[in-house]
DNA sequence: ATCCAGGTCTGTT
DNA sequence: AACAGACATGGA
């Protein structure tokens, strides 16, 4: 068990709940399991203590990254919230959200599944997937199931994805499986690449649109510049800054880009949040 | 029963 | 380039 001191912009609550991650179970109050990288991480928030069970080799290795701890949140929250009141408001009920550096198949694959489907279907999916192709673990707090890796997945043929009733999502996830385990996306590379031609590369895959694309460069590589627009973002930028006007796709991206200064990515996340639980253009 | 869900693909204008 | 329908499945 290991402690750190956080700031005003740690909150396990909203960091999990945002909608970015969909394998963490809330145990109580402020205790989350969280499932990433093959392991399972009890955490426990107090005020500015949390409390990780963890090593101290695992926060350095592997959790600072995941919860991007090198980035300085309180610093770009206050030149979001200056912006506008719309946005203010956002952020200050939002706040607390961090940006999870998650593995990239794993985010292909969610996101692939995440088309066209509520929050707590998508976590039923994810959960399936896990539990029929993941590899069962067990540690103190019980059993629990890994994100199956590209070697175990390979073989799954479109057949069997429909059995998992995943619909018409089943070639997409094939594709994508097979594009990996070839290395035609490979994500070494596209790490590297600049956000367009990472996209492009990731939407050269059936089933992966620009959405799909921005929330693994978002989620995956912490790019924080990346605007994933769904539906939600959609009614939640239309009603902030379009007069709730009907407005094209590229309009918005458009505009996104030019207003949010390279923080589009995390504005997105907190109008998403922010949205999403009032409900905003429905 | 009908509509909709963190979209994308395909086929028409 | 812009727009409609289809696409599986399950919950409201």
């Amino acid at each position: 068990m290991i402690e750190i001191l956080v700031d005003d912009c740690f909150l396990i609550g909203q960091i999990l709940e945002c909608g970015q991650s969909f394998r963490y179970k809330h145990i109580e109050n402020n205790i989350y399991d969280i499932i990433a990288y093959d392991k399972r991480l009890r955490i426990n928030q107090v005020g500015k203590h949390v409390y990780m069970d963890c090593s101290i080799e695992d926060y350095n290795s592997l959790w600072v990254r995941y919860f991007d701890m090198d980035r300085n949140y309180e610093q770009i929250q206050s030149i979001l919230v200056k912006m506008d009141p719309i946005l203010k408001k956002a952020v200050i009920e939002k706040r607390g959200l961090r940006i999870l550096r998650q593995a990239p198949f794993e985010m292909l694959l969610t996101f692939i599944l995440s088309q066209n489907k509520a929050i707590p279907q998508i976590k039923v999916l994810v959960e399936r997937l896990c539990e029929t192709y993941g590899q069962v673990v067990l540690d103190q707090y019980g059993t629990y199931y890994t994100f199956p890796t590209v070697d175990r997945l390979v073989d799954v043929s479109v057949e069997d994805w429909r059995r998992l009733k995943v619909g018409f999502r089943a070639p997409y996830l094939y594709d994508a499986i097979q594009k990996v385990a070839q290395g035609v996306i490979d994500f070494i590379t596209i790490e590297k690449m600049l956000d367009n031609s990472a996209r492009d590369r990731l939407m050269e895959i059936s089933g992966v649109g620009q959405k799909v694309a921005d929330c693994i460069l978002l989620f995956a590589f912490g790019r924080i510049e990346v605007f994933p627009l769904d539906v939600w973002v959609r009614r939640m930028m239309t009603h902030a800054y379009f007069n709730d006007q009907n407005v094209s796709d590229q309009i918005i991206l458009e505009f996104a880009d030019r207003y949010f200064k390279g923080f589009g990515g995390l504005a997105q996340q907190y109008l998403f949040y922010y949205a999403r639980d009032h409900q905003i253009g429905k």
